[in-house]
DNA sequence: GAAATTCCTGCACAAAAACGCAGAAAGCAG
DNA sequence: CTGCTTTCTGCGTTTTTGTGCAGGAATTTC
């Protein structure tokens, strides 16, 4: 088993299940604890998970216990959220994934918006709920406890049995070259899955993510119609996107 | 059980509960009085929560003290959702309704039990994704805003392919002659598939609403296998139910 | 004020981590 | 192919960490 290839197998066990043994990921890639504990302390490094005596944890655990009032670039996801609002009208039907951008999306709604948005991301649905003239859909299936989103083969055939007006994507990572990329196999199953069902589709970026990449990937630029992020349409750290035929905001 | 997670565990608990005592911890987890001691007083030196004799305070426990919790019956709902606890054990898959009551049972369950637990109610879900070794299934659909559960045709198919172990229903009226009711008829459409698809069926009521009746019927007496009240079995309340078949804790 | 808890301290033991090292595998130039 | 470097992996040893236990001190409770 290759190196790169134990890694991904780590990252995706951390996400499903917010934890990871050593001892047990030892035993089951049949590696050394040692092998175990290199790959925990590179992934830790790159902020992927986080190290604790006797395995890792998931980001997301802390941000779940420890409840963490500062979100983190809060005012960026702001902006894009009140850009990305522009782009719903009453009627939509609107499918969005998980993700704190995603979330201050919600918030951002007007409060006379007609609508029906479609997640199966339960922080967006409380937000969604909230609100008191949108028709809110969940989309059921097992909970992946790191994402906080349903994920599984029925939450995929669910999506794909609609046709929503416009999808909204937050994004872990966007490249000229690799296009979105993310680093959870069944997130990005989900996302595949709402850009197929969806007439346009709309990516989610604070500028940091912007030309960065992960190791899996979920759509070319081809795929997506247009890229918000806090930066003015005529940032130069946008212009590739411009010309890969990608619309800015 | 790694230790970060038992921290994440205690100081979910002293924030739901606004307290908790050493030796109930001690015995939850199954560890020894001395690590929980030890615990504490890391998450007190972290400022997280307040240490006393005997177990722990929530900082908002002690700016602001409610001695009943704003609501009445809460000790009620806690000592229902103790004695639901003791039917349910490791593997099982669990359906639940919502409620209040049905929260608190999310709230009781140890943290060493590994079952599943499936159910359409956001606020449910949201306890049992807190929990470290259960497994969470959502049952997706529209969302009806007012009861915060998942209702429709949809979510009712997907709860009749099922087939749970035992299921939980939080009850909002019952009484002998009409058997359980209630007042909104797609929640009862719900209920009933979810009793259809149960092996067990458990419901939780408070006293308060024994012998009360409400429009639309749910299910017979002859349909439960057992009703959870805070009284005692032997209550003069309760003996129509037992004479009727019911079994009652 | 006496009994019962609970707390603190030091200690022992086990599990896990860190470290250095050596062999294996892969990549590469000649 | 050969010889070289680089990377990856596993092994033994030493350190660190986490946990439980035993005692005596401190506290709550009646």
């Amino acid at each position: 088993m290759l190196k790169k290839e134990r890694q991904a197998y780590i990252l995706h066990q951390v996400n499903l299940h917010n934890k990871v043994l050593s001892s047990l990921l030892c035993s089951e890639i049949n590696v050394s604890e040692d092998t175990i504990r290199r790959d925990l302390q590179e992934l830790a490094d790159e902020g992927k998970v986080i190290k604790v005596h006797g395995g890792a944890l998931s980001h997301s655990f802390n941000q779940v216990y420890f409840p963490n009032n500062g979100v983190y670039s809060q005012n960026h996801k702001k902006t894009i959220a009140e850009k990305a609002v522009g782009l719903i009208s009453n009627g939509m039907f609107v499918l969005t994934s998980g993700g704190t951008t995603i979330i201050e999306l919600a918030r951002s709604l007007p409060p006379q918006l007609k609508a029906t948005f479609i997640s199966g991301s339960i922080p967006a649905i409380l937000e969604y709920m909230y609100h008191p003239n949108i028709e809110v859909i969940l989309i059921g299936d097992k909970i992946s406890k790191n994402s906080k989103i349903t994920v599984g083969s029925e939450a995929i055939a669910k999506i794909k049995q609609l046709k929503a007006d416009i999808c909204f994507l937050g994004t872990n990572a966007i490249d000229v070259e690799h296009g979105i990329t993310d680093n959870d196999w069944e997130v990005v199953q989900l996302k595949r899955a709402m850009i197929e069902s969806s007439k346009k589709v709309v990516c989610l970026s604070i500028a940091e993510k912007i030309n960065s990449a992960q190791p899996i990937r979920v759509c070319g630029l081809d795929e997506i119609d247009m890229l918000i992020t806090e930066l003015p349409a005529n940032d130069p750290l946008l212009k590739p996107y411009i010309d890969a035929g990608v619309r800015v905001a």
